[in-house]
DNA sequence: CAAGCGTGGCT
DNA sequence: TAGCCAAGCTT
């Protein structure tokens, strides 16, 4: 992966970038690591270092984390770098409670960097690490109610040596031995050591409060292009879902009702499905072409306007109604 | 502290 | 295929 530090430099005492560090662990908040691989190269190669990232404008940022998900972390990934740049020189502060307090920055991110980058003791307690700690030490307590016991689990375990490399590890174990699902036991280091193994139940666990089902919502998404190709974009409240990202006007989703952009002559290009964290949502979709005055967003111009800067629910949109119809 | 917040891959 | 899942943080 393109953010480790290869073993032989790591052998000659090449520490890993604490940037690289942070910026890989908060794409991979909640997010696999094929998604994150290309995401990751691009950022690095558009903005090497933290002082550049800060330099760097809002909607370049939003644009370029489009597709990856949970749009407030590349909010705050902005004002962490910022806080980095302006309040410490342009370096990350190398402890765990430093970092714990900037933007975007929680318990598991601030001890992944203080270990991995500044081999600090500190525990990392992710998904990976829960599972391994629940199936260790036989935990049957259901997440998330779990978590601070696991955490206890988890910092018994820390070394003091080495701890980035043990941090990396055991996530490493998690991700690729103590799956999900069917657990490579006969491959695990720990497996004579594990107690749920033992009894036969490692599968089981950790066990996990019933999740609530997601309800059915229903919006109208507006898709007008100029005579001139330009394209009506609107930037979304900072707050809340896909905040701060460039999207086509559109209703709520929630029921509120807000009206169409400008007076066209819309045509019903179809509906989008998409189902984000907690809600399945249905888009009517309609299209029109006007050299109106809009009452929201501003028309862009075509050749500054690239649908892989949308987030993924508009670029379906974009799908739908710009390209060539099926039959 | 429970809820809100995306997406794509896998079964 | 519909649900589950992933290297969580914020409020």
């Amino acid at each position: 992966m393109p953010w480790r530090v290869p073993p032989d430099q790591r052998k000659a005492g090449v520490r890993p970038d604490p940037y690289r560090v942070w910026l890989s662990e908060v794409m991979l908040q909640q997010t696999t690591v094929a998604a994150v691989r290309d995401y990751f190269q691009r950022f690095t190669a558009r903005w090497p270092t933290v002082s550049a990232l800060a330099a760097a404008p809002d909607a370049e940022v939003m644009a370029e984390w489009a597709g990856l998900g949970y749009y407030a972390r590349a909010r705050n990934l902005l004002k962490c770098a910022r806080a980095v740049a302006q309040d410490h020189g342009g370096e990350f502060p190398g402890s765990r409670n430093a970092l714990l307090s900037l933007p975007g920055i929680g318990p598991y991110t601030a001890a992944a960097i203080a270990a991995i980058a500044f081999d600090e003791a500190a525990t990392v307690v992710d998904g990976n690490v829960e599972r391994v700690m629940a199936r260790l030490r036989l935990v049957e307590t259901p997440l998330p109610q779990a978590k601070a016991e696991l955490t206890t689990c988890a910092a018994e375990l820390t070394p003091a040596l080495r701890p980035g490399d043990y941090a990396q590890a055991v996530m490493d174990l998690g991700a690729t031995i103590c799956t999900p699902r069917n657990p490579a036991c006969s491959l695990c280091p720990w497996t004579e050591d594990c107690a749920a193994r033992s009894v036969g139940v490692q599968a089981s666990l950790p066990r996990k409060s019933p999740k609530p089902a997601k309800p059915i919502r229903h919006g109208t998404l507006w898709l007008v292009t100029r005579h001139d190709g330009a394209v009506l974009l609107e930037e979304r409240p900072a707050k809340g879902l896909l905040g701060g990202m460039a999207g086509f006007p559109t209703t709520g989703w929630d029921g509120s009702d807000l009206p169409a952009p400008l007076a066209a002559d819309w045509q019903d290009r179809g509906e989008v499905r998409h189902t984000f964290t907690h809600f399945h949502l249905i888009l009517t979709v309609l299209a029109a072409q006007s050299d109106g005055n809009p009452d929201r967003g501003q028309f862009t111009p075509r050749t500054d306007f690239s649908p892989t800067a949308l987030p993924t629910v508009m670029r379906k949109a974009w799908d739908l109604a710009i390209l060539p119809q099926p039959g």
